[in-house]
DNA sequence: GCGCCAACTGTACGACGTACATCGGCCGCT
DNA sequence: AGCGGCCGATGTACGTCGTACAGTTGGCGC
């Protein structure tokens, strides 16, 4: 973990950030502890990065950069997007804690131009003007990232057994509540602690997504 | 700024911080910032939360509390649902810098059982079974969180002409993209830039979300 | 072999969260 | 009126963070 055996780069620190940020969380990712992984002086990083927000920046530029954008094709607009908006999901989703800050670089990384294109054209397909596609496309994106990074529980790294156990105290106390108050709550717990991070989840609330856009028109 | 004219508890401490957050941002609310708008020792902070995290969950409770409920009607659950996300929208916009830690209070808080109860109801209103509605529900409460928090400029607070200079900026970089490649982007940049913060970008996407809903039933 | 410059080191500073021990003033009691 | 208890605040100290600034090296072109 602490050696030499190539020169630092911009890569292999972004890359060694990402490895942190998924194995321990993002606060984790620390100038100095990221000098310690690489055997190197805290001030090192300085020579690649101007400041912590910039490796940062890059981070969530890296993030953008993975999305692998389906090619276009005769498939209609809302499949098409449906794939679109899946794909970043895709790249997100192995790097939970890192996702929320995507959202910033989307229209400074080159991928992120492209991908926006993209998903304005298929939105001009649909009929939509400039002015509301770009709302929409917008809005669309950080749907896909609140869907990846917006589990409340999940805010640092936990080992999957103490993960069960909290799970089932937050059912727990669900279940406990005054039944003829939270007659729905109670009955939709186990879905509510549970749902981040499931496939099923991730695939209706895309399908939701796309359908919004079929209703706006 | 920095003066006694009363005890310290919770509730002053919270109004100061979310001040702070609304003035300076979220990185400006500090244990030692805090005490010295209240004239106080920093360890004073100490008696009224166990730590720094305990009071920002407080403020994120805090929020979710803002959140002015509509109450039932005899109207379509599609209408009602629309005005139950709009009332959680209303109550975020004042706070844009802390919205994005609401989540994770959604199920702790009084306020935010009740919120969830009643989209909850609502959801099975539309017909769907309440392991789709408790993972729709939760989306639901992500994706308005970050129509709000979610403006990727806006991670400072700036003033007014700074944020016009800014926007003036990168929409210029914008539609100076190749425009073989980037047509629709060009065509849509004034709108990707300035639709944070916009009463038609809430009101587009709150559409989007309902008709979401709609269409996956 | 020499010099240069990209890449890295060393030291230091201020701000942060917070553990631990202490203290003062207001309360109800006698 | 005196007094003890305890709530709420203090004071000091430690470790960690980002990073400014100046100094040092190693390898490559000449």
């Amino acid at each position: 973990m602490a050696k030499r055996n190539q020169r630092l780069s911009r890569d292999v620190i972004v890359d060694c950030a990402m490895a942190l940020a998924d194995a321990e969380g993002l606060e984790a990712v620390t100038i100095r502890r990221l000098a310690q992984e690489n055997g190197v002086t805290p001030m090192a990083m300085y020579w690649h990065f101007n400041d912590k927000e910039a490796l940062l920046d890059a981070l969530a530029a890296h993030l953008v950069e993975a999305v692998k954008l389906p090619p276009p094709s005769e498939a209609p607009w809302d499949a098409q997007l449906r794939d679109v908006l899946e794909a970043i999901a895709v790249a997100l989703r192995p790097h939970p804690t890192v996702a929320g800050m995507a959202a910033r670089q989307v229209l400074v990384a080159d991928a992120g131009l492209e991908l926006t294109e993209r998903v304005l054209a298929l939105l001009a397909e649909a009929g939509l003007e400039p002015h509301r596609a770009a709302e929409v496309a917008t809005f669309l994106f950080c749907s896909v990232v609140a869907l990846v990074a917006g589990d409340p529980g999940q805010r640092e790294v936990v080992t999957p057994e103490d993960l069960e156990g909290r799970l089932r105290l937050k059912t727990a106390t669900l279940t406990a509540l005054p039944p003829t108050r939270f007659p729905h709550l109670i009955a939709a717990a186990p879905g509510l602690v549970s749902c981040f991070g499931q496939d099923d989840f991730f695939d209706l609330n895309l399908d939701l997504l796309v359908q919004g856009v079929r209703g706006i028109r």
